[in-house]
Order: C-alpha cells, then structure tokens, then sequence
DNA sequence: TTCATTGTTCGACGTTAGACGAACCATTAC
DNA sequence: GTAATGGTTCGTCTAACGTCGAACAATGAA
C-alpha cells in the first residue's frame, strides 16, 4: 500500500510544534508577516523563514508580497478544512495544550478573526442572538429572522448594505479558544465596525486582541442582553 | 496562541512513514495485526510495535485481542476523516507516492467514504448527474434540480425520506483516488443503499472496497448514462 | 544619504526519535 | 513436555531536523 497520496509528507509538515502554530495563527489572522509568525510561535525568524518555505514549497501556505512584507496565509480552503479535522480529532482524543501565555487572557476576551469578532464576547453576542430567535439555523445555513433585522437596525447597523456584500450575509464561525460559535460574514463584520464606530474598542497594533473600553464593555453587554 | 487542540501532536504521529503506511492500509482493511501491519510498512515487528502502541496512546487506532493475535483498527470515523482530508490535501498539492500494490485497483474502482459510493463509479456518477444540471452548485452549495428529483425517483430512491434525515441533504466530497468530487450527504448514502438493494455490489468484509457483480457494473453505468 | 526593519541564506550544533538485534513473555500446535 | 509463532521490552546506533548566530540583501523612513 505503498500507492496515493503521501500523508506522511504532509502530516510531518503540520507535526512540527513552530509550523503548527503557524498555521493555527493564520486560521483566524489572514495575513501575517513572517516576523509575527515567528513571534506567535516563540522562535527566531530565521527558524520561522525556514519553515515557511517548507510550507510553501508543500503549496500549504501562499504569500503575497507587499514592499518589504510578505503576507502568508492558508493556500486554500482544503487546507483550513484539513486542520479543522486535526483539531477535531486532537480534541476528541485530549490532545490540549494548555499553556496560557501573558497575552492570553486579552486574546481570549475579545479578539479579530478575519474582520469579525471573536473570543468570549463573540461567543456571548452570538449565543445570546440565537437565544432570541434572533439568528436561526436553517438547512441553508444560518439566518436572520425579521426580529432580527430589526434588532440589528435599532444597533444602527444597515443590514441592507450587509446584504448586497458578495460574500456570505451571516454565518457561524468556530472560536478556538471557547469551542463554540461566533458570528462571521458581512453581518458579523458591520456589528464589530458598529463597536469601533462607537468608540467602544480598538484594535492592538500588530495584534489580534480587541480592547474594549470599560464604558465599551458595559454598553455592548447591554446591547446583546437587549436582543 | 499556545492553546487549543494540539495539532502538531497528532500530526506529527500521522508524520512518519512506517506508521501513515499503517493507518492507510486500516482505512482499506478493517482489521490487521502488527506482524501483517510491519510487513505492510517494511519495518521489523518491533518497530512497528513501537508506532503501535505510540498510535494507541493517542487514541488514534483501538485494538481487539483475539488470543494471541491483536487485530488494530482505526480508533473512529473521525480518524477516517482525517486521513481522507489528508490526502485530499496531499493529491492537490502533487505530494503523491507513485508505486504500486496489487489491492490498488479494486479500491480505486468503487469504495465506501463514510456511508457513500467514492472512487470511479461515484465520481462518474456525480459528474454525469451534473453535467445534466440534476445537480448545481448555487450559493448555498450543491442542491437537486426538480428533473434530479425526477431522476432519483425513477431509480426508485425516496428523497423525500433523505430530505428529513437532519445532517446534509446533498454534498460534494472531494474524492482522493480521483482528485475529483462524488455525491456525499443523505442522497448519496441514499444512492449506494439502493445499489446493494438491487444486488449490484456488495462491500468486503472487513475492507472498503465496494464489489460490483459484471451485471451490477452494466446497469449501474446504464443508470447514470440515463440521467 | 543614513539608519532601521523585514526577510533570507549559510554553517554548526544538539536533540530527537526511528531503526534493529537480542532477549523475553504468552499463546497455540504437536 | 517441546517447538513455533505473535508480540513486547531494552539498549544502542545513527541519521534527520529544528535551532540559532552571523552575515547579507532589499525596502522604506528620517
């Protein structure tokens, strides 16, 4: 059965602690400069370079250059889905690794995946808009009922614009560090620009930690408990 | 971000040769014993001893005593999974190993994928359904046009029925054999349900391998041409 | 221009882990 | 009983690979 597809080439590049979380951090950070890689992953960036061009020469990761940065990030979709089943099944199994490191909790709190929100606060504005019929699963996917609509609109957030958005309107993204859903799409984008809008949290410089404001934290809790 | 499921444990298991070469020849063969498993891999008996029981411990593979012999399997269909999304990635990104194995073929021809028809009868059934626009990709991914349901109908399979189940209608799976896709989700277990009902093929024991008679072959491939 | 920053290449070092021989235990066959 | 087979454990060897220091190229900012 020595026929198919090498796994094995392919596993041991993603059963390598460095590259591993390498790619982890580009399945929330779209795009991330090799020097912040290096950070994520706590190795120097000659290492991290290394590494990178193994991904690439494996057509794991693709880079867009930039001046002087290049972007990595997932070659495709297959991939994500490949390490949303190794994730699955190092889950299932009680493969964690739960070593918190100092910027852990902020990260946990309130932090930007894609271009949405994500961490406990996420989690809790989705839960809590499912909670009230807000959001309803569908065989379709997920949906916005008309309370909804209108729940958004009182938010001052314009669904339509949302909706004429290419891309999907509302969908459930899977949050790492809770293990349950947040909302994405373009509806899940427009609520987290309404939060920066408000003047309730900003985003870190070269991070993906959300700071929410004490009045920002109070006044968003408010506003999804009002679902 | 050193939190989360620990990927890199897992994959680094599934990373190395002697031991993918095992896990494959599981996916194929139900059951096997380490001496049949080192021979597969080209190793010495301790050898493969040794990746064993590491693939125990992690819970990817269970074993079954039988006297003096232990038959191990794979531990769930989620490791199935894995593997499968595994060589997706490996066959798309050209990582292929190009030798040989007497088994191959029948494997390649007709398997079960979870509980759908995969290798070259399901990709040729799926592309011919669509490219009769039976099936189309829309945004909210593949559906079946009013003439499909016509045409499962005729091949005396109830969609109705596969339409309640509550897991996904109908679905494309990427296919690794043929780097193509073939129908997954309730329709297309639906579909392979109905070919054992009628006698075309039956599955080897202890084997994916889906056994077509010569009668099945020719009616299965005059049903789709039907389409 | 000068300087800081991003990212790469090269070489050397050290750890890891896979490989096998040999010895061992357990089960079944004769 | 003895012999044969399936499987594991132990110790040792070796090759592979991740790691970093240093040096270098390219870009952009002051």
């Amino acid at each position: 059965m020595k026929d198919g597809p090498n796994i094995a080439r392919i596993a041991a590049l993603l059963g390598e602690s460095a590259r591993a979380d390498a790619l982890t951090a580009l399945m929330t950070d779209r795009a991330l400069t090799a020097t912040e890689l290096a950070a994520i992953a706590g190795v120097t960036k000659q290492t991290m370079s290394a590494h990178l061009s193994k991904l690439l020469q494996a057509s794991l990761i693709a880079v867009d250059q930039q001046g002087r940065h290049r972007y990595f990030r997932l070659a495709d979709e297959d991939v994500a889905g490949l390490l949303e089943s190794l994730m699955g099944v190092a889950f299932r199994t009680g493969s964690l690794r739960l070593l918190s490191s100092p910027r852990e909790p902020a990260l946990r709190k309130a932090r930007v995946c894609y271009d949405h929100l994500a961490g406990e606060l996420g989690v809790l504005a989705y839960e809590s808009l499912v909670r009230h019929n807000l959001l309803a699963m569908s065989q379709q996917g997920l949906r916005l009922s008309p309370a909804g609509e209108e729940w958004f609109r009182r938010a001052g957030i314009d669904t339509e614009t949302a909706h004429r958005e290419r891309r999907s309107f509302c969908r459930a993204c899977m949050d790492w560090s809770e293990r349950r859903y947040h909302l994405a799409g373009s509806l899940g984008a427009a609520l987290l620009s309404r939060v920066h809008e408000l003047g309730w949290a900003r985003k870190e410089k070269a991070s993906r930690v959300i700071r929410f404001t004490s009045v920002g934290d109070r006044e968003f809790r408010r506003l999804i408990a009002s679902a």
